[in-house]
DNA sequence: GCGGCGAATTGATCTGAATCAACGCAGCGC
DNA sequence: GCGCTGCGTTGATTCAGATCAATTCGCCGC
């Protein structure tokens, strides 16, 4: 049923054994400069941050690695610090995409917070620089310190709207429409004829759209018609405002969805 | 493309115009026992309920009515007390149901978090009863309440889980493995011969299920062979048991989503 | 050079569910 | 009574996109 499996099915490798973690002679400076790192915990008070690096572990993961399983409760909360990772639904054997999770982002925060079972699977998809602490201790922080709560409150906040914007693509574009709108968001501000690159494998991109590998292909190739010619990984576009025309930016589901806390918009 | 689009296309009635109130010789006591009688508000101290009751509105809406529409401002923060509510996403003429909204819920938390256009049109599906509190009011009330904050992320939290649920449920079952387990949903733990009576009009639940009438309406005849006969609103299940076994409950799908606080599970 | 392998392309076919269309059958107003 | 209108059913048709299958391409190791 589902497009964009990755053939590595994954080292298994649960970072429940919190002992492989990347060597460092102060782990725990280490954790808090990759905290530090994270521009929306800025409001988050100092001692807060050392509290939850002083049991924070870091951790690198291959492509391929199951972080967890669906249905698992939650040991760790996770930073995403570098590289991807896939959120799959899963019932028997099909698999579906339901994120792809980038920097600087949590790994589904709501099942940390709430204390309940993994609605999905986690897998990495880009080699990946982990942050962990454990999920009691991650919650007590939440709990005592009202900043903390805050910033997470803003990172769920964007990661709900992310999942609107990605099922509204999914349920009120077409194949095609997603592929030209995935292209035309590649363009920038171009004006007349321009070559770009695409961004990463093929079969990659098909399952961030939610297709095949195959009507991807088709797609890219029906592009021709709007003078969007693709050849291995170059994409010239003829005239990029026009195929901007005939694929529209929507704020409401193409736009960039920031983390953003409560205390941002005061002023 | 859509389906379920009930025919009374809303009696455009935004509730900006507060003044349409129901009338209370005192609305902020009112609009205080509405607070207090939302359970998973209970860890909100009296002084910030208050704060917000003082500011609050109740207002009751008809069905088919406009709430709001995508890419409009939050102005108020908005708990449902009684009734639904369905969020839906809109692209031109084309709408697609994202959510259905049951009482005690917030409409949206995240758009009146973030303080950014909703992504979703919001329209009343079965008279509703609302409370408002103006957005500014509750971000602030938010910001300054730890307690406040904690129980909003829980229910953003619950909010993120059921959608997760939702799309599981939409992309890993076929339409009639859907209307399957629905069914076996409203079963109960009966063991035999059952008759039961759906729970509201037909071409509703279509459109929760994510399918059109027809093709729920096939599905249903469909169900014959499983010894399930439907016949107007009354639905006969030979042996529930074996109804259960042909649409086993998921509970990573089909499960209960409650809305729960940081504070619930120190215990 | 060769062989091998996974990504990509292309074509043929299949299928689940939407769409289109016609009709039965309630409830309601008059 | 009449006709209306909205729900529900049933049948025929269409269609987007998945699936299956066959090739080609590019890359790497040797």
């Amino acid at each position: 049923m589902e497009p964009g499996v990755p053939p590595s099915l994954s080292s298994r490798r649960p970072p429940d054994t919190g002992a492989a973690a990347s060597p460092d002679s102060r782990p725990q400076t280490a954790a808090r400069d990759a905290l530090r790192g994270i521009s929306w915990l800025g409001q988050v008070p100092a001692d807060t941050i050392e509290a939850l690096a002083a049991h924070a572990v870091l951790h690198q993961v291959p492509a391929g690695s199951l972080l967890f399983d669906q249905a698992e409760t939650p040991v760790f909360a996770q930073f995403l610090l570098a590289g991807s990772i896939e959120l799959l639904g899963v019932r028997g054997r099909a698999e579906t995409l339901i994120e792809l999770l980038t920097p600087f982002d949590m790994v589904i925060p709501a099942a940390v917070i709430s204390a309940r079972p993994y609605l999905m699977r986690a897998r990495v998809y880009e080699a990946a620089h982990l942050l962990l602490i454990p999920a009691q201790t991650f919650r007590d922080a939440v709990a005592r310190d009202h900043a903390l709560c805050a910033v997470v409150l803003g990172c769920l906040t964007a990661q709900f709207r992310r999942q609107v914007r990605q099922e509204k693509n999914l349920k009120l574009r077409s194949a095609e429409e997603r592929v030209g709108c995935f292209i035309a968001s590649l363009l920038g501000d171009a004006e007349a004829a321009v070559t770009i690159r695409l961004p990463m494998e093929k079969y990659l991109i098909a399952s961030q759209l939610g297709m095949t590998r195959e009507t991807f292909s088709r797609a890219l190739s029906a592009m021709a018609r709007f003078g969007i010619v693709v050849r291995g990984e170059s994409v010239h576009v003829d005239d990029a405002t026009a195929a901007r025309a005939h694929f529209p930016f929507d704020p409401l589901i193409d736009g960039f969805e920031p983390i953003t806390s409560l205390h941002d918009r005061r002023a």
